[in-house]
DNA sequence: GAATTGACGGGGC
DNA sequence: AGCCCCGCCAATT
């Protein structure tokens, strides 16, 4: 087995952010919401603006964005490492998300850190293919 | 220990 | 689309 289940709440928090592929993004609500443990947006939020500098280089922050696809910290820097990934963004500097929406943790992961997989998307969420 | 803050989200208008 | 209010709760002060 890999690691041991975090403690912390930020340490999963963490944990899983780590495992956004490049490429796709996530969302602070539903980083919370694979966590599970009572979380919410605003804890993923306050966990990446306390995310030590040290950590920096293993957690992929960039990839995490807001339920509108606009990059919350307003930070050029995180829009360009997402676009040097191949996130793709609409005219209005919005992630397409209904793209490179992440799908969350495989089911043999998150059962292997106690955490929740996302529910499946049926609805009709819009290819808005522009 | 109490009050405040916040890289959020959903719902109502 | 935009705006406002409210819940949620760890971290900070």
């Amino acid at each position: 087995m890999a690691q041991a289940i975090p403690s912390s709440l930020l340490e999963l928090i963490y944990l899983v952010i780590e495992q956004i592929p490049a490429g796709q993004v996530s969302t602070y609500g539903e980083i919370a919401q694979i966590v599970g443990r009572g979380s919410d947006g605003r804890m993923v939020g306050t966990a990446l603006s306390n995310l030590p500098k040290a950590r920096q280089q293993e957690v992929p922050w960039q990839r995490v964005i807001n339920r509108e696809g606009l990059i919350s910290t307003g930070s050029a820097r995180q829009r360009e490492l997402l676009q040097a990934e191949g996130v793709p963004f609409d005219a209005q500097g919005r992630v397409i998300l209904a793209r490179c929406r992440w799908r969350g943790p495989s089911p043999e992961w998150a059962a292997q850190y106690m955490v929740q997989t996302l529910a499946e998307r049926e609805e009709g969420e819009q290819l808005s293919l522009f």
